[in-house]
DNA sequence: CCCCCCCC
């Protein structure tokens, strides 16, 4: 069960395409190709593919070119070829018919002939020499005396866990060669054996792992297994200078983000058209983390936010509008759509790569004249993709009451402002907006700077309760909303309340039934006034 | 065997 991997591209008629059950796994699809002469009906399309089946990309009588392949030699010489990328260049539907009159390939002769005198492509011998290296396309759960050369594109930290089934602790990587790319998870004394040893960018042997069926929510690598380190596995390193590629990336259009999933993780990449400074905050779970957002834009026009955050935000460098790559970047439908890139994305300023020097190219010569429509509106009402949500709808959901907070907006009538204390005293310093105390001294000390000031600034935080048709709801609304509903800055109404004290008062003098009689008699008087 | 992805 020897693999072939080659590089040659083909222009071949799809005859035949059916699906055929993949047992636990995902569907597959097999294919009868021609090349006009022969035909071969043991073409397999890789799951990553299986979309262009189902939408009928791949069709009887497209006309193909076979891209990207890896072909299994079974031990009784006949072949499997797996589809690795391929690209229609007649459709289906332009194409009368069968073209030519092709005949069923002999496998086992064709395979002689055709492969026997000239060696199989370039894969690289194993550091012990008495075999090659395998692609990573082509590795799967049910052999296990192998070896890829891959180069780590992503390394994790080591994380630890505890839970009802046990503790332990891990790390991951990330691993692409020519073929395609896997991710592998490293536990206990593999992390003892290996996390030290393995540094991003550089290329090593890899034998003899576990394949495990992947679990696409948390990653954007694209295998249908991944991989995890046992007693048997080896790396070593790969000291001579090889092609291994850098990263592998399936770049979608900034445009196109706007039909995507939320939650879906995508690469994409772009010019670094503005950047925030870095900010520290801290997280509903009291971690404090660092956070910079950055707008990238593309050829599509659009622009996006992308959220940076931890050591990424920190050491994040946008002056010179730089390209910025992001391999698993997470969607978010913040302000419509927004990016976050976290632990499994891997940020590349300034890649060398030909969609990086495409788009300088494209920014420099007309981008950089474009305003470009961006998909995050932060102040977002009426954007397409805001959650519109009755009253009721927010208590029947029980939004709010997830780990994490929920987002959405609706239409309501102010009831009531609870204005008695919506004023208080901000700590001046930037982006801080915590209460300070008041130390009767004509100091104010900020317990978040830990720092006395000789000022303070009005802010607001007011308790409005607002309604719909459907029911009422209390909501706090800070600084920006709350002027927004008094139709008044905080700064002048701080100013009010310490300088204009004047207050009418109104008291009860008496309170008793209404004397009806008296009230109506009272009431008819002024009837007759009106009538004359 | 993990799967935390944070903020508005």
């Amino acid at each position: 069960n020897i693999q072939y991997p080659t590089n040659f591209t083909s222009v071949l008629m799809i005859l035949n395409i059916r699906k055929i059950d993949g047992g636990s796994g995902p569907s597959r699809f097999r294919v009868m190709m021609s090349d006009g002469r022969h035909t071969l009906s043991s073409f397999m399309l890789s799951t990553q593919l299986n979309c262009m089946a189902e939408e009928n990309i791949l069709a009887q009588n497209c006309i193909c070119v076979l891209k990207r392949h890896v072909t299994n030699v079974l031990k009784d010489g006949r072949r499997v070829v797996i589809i690795l990328e391929i690209e229609v260049v007649k459709p289906a539907g332009e194409v009368g018919g069968k073209l030519g009159d092709p005949v069923p390939y002999n496998e086992v002769k064709g395979f002689n002939r055709d492969f026997g005198k000239k060696p199989p492509l370039s894969m690289p011998t194993t550091p012990g020499g008495s075999s090659k290296a395998v692609p990573i396309a082509s590795l799967n759960p049910y052999q296990s005396k192998w070896t890829i050369r891959a180069r780590v594109t992503n390394k994790s930290g080591i994380r630890t866990w505890s839970n009802s089934r046990g503790d332990g602790k891990l790390f991951s990587m990330e691993l692409v060669d020519e073929s395609g790319e896997i991710r592998v998870t490293g536990f206990n004394q593999e992390v003892d054996k290996f996390f030290s040893l393995i540094e991003v960018g550089k290329v090593y042997y890899l034998s003899k792992a576990s394949l495990k069926i992947a679990n696409k929510q948390y990653t954007s690598v694209k295998n249908d297994y991944e991989m995890t380190l046992n007693g048997e596995s080896t790396i070593l390193p790969c000291e001579e200078s090889c092609d291994v590629p850098i990263m592998q990336c399936d770049f979608i259009s900034i445009g196109d983000l706007e039909s995507r999933d939320k939650d879906a993780i995508v690469d994409v990449i772009g010019v670094c058209k503005s950047v925030d400074e870095v900010t520290r905050l801290t997280t509903k779970s009291s971690r404090e983390v660092s956070k910079r957002s950055l707008s990238l834009m593309d050829m599509s026009g659009k622009l996006v936010t992308v959220t940076l955050w931890g050591e990424e935000a920190e050491k994040f460098d946008g002056s010179g509008q730089p390209i910025v790559a992001i391999k698993g970047a997470k969607l978010s439908d913040f302000g419509g759509r927004s990016l976050s890139a976290s632990f499994s994305s891997t940020i590349m300023v300034n890649p060398d790569i030909p969609e990086a020097y495409k788009l300088r190219g494209w920014f420099d010569k007309e981008g950089h004249a474009m305003e470009g429509q961006s998909l995050t509106e932060l102040r977002g009402s009426g954007g397409g993709s805001t959650n519109w949500k009755t009253l009721s709808d927010v208590k029947n959901e029980q939004l709010g009451h997830g780990n994490k907070a929920d987002y959405f907006t609706c239409i309501a009538t102010v009831v009531y402002l609870r204005k008695e204390y919506c004023l208080y005293k901000g700590c001046p310093s930037q982006d801080c907006n915590k209460k300070v105390i008041d130390q009767h001294n004509g100091t104010y000390r900020c317990e978040k700077c830990d720092k006395e000031f000789p000022n303070f600034q009005h802010r607001l935080i007011l308790s409005a309760n607002i309604a719909d048709h459907t029911d009422n709801q209390w909501v706090t609304c800070f600084q920006d909303s709350a002027e927004a509903i008094l139709g008044q800055n905080a700064a002048y109404l701080g100013q009010l309340q310490d300088s204009d004290e004047t207050k009418i008062k109104a008291t009860v003098m008496d309170l008793k039934p209404i004397d009806h009689k008296d009230y109506i008699k009272k009431l008819i008087v002024n009837i007759r006034k009106l009538a004359v």
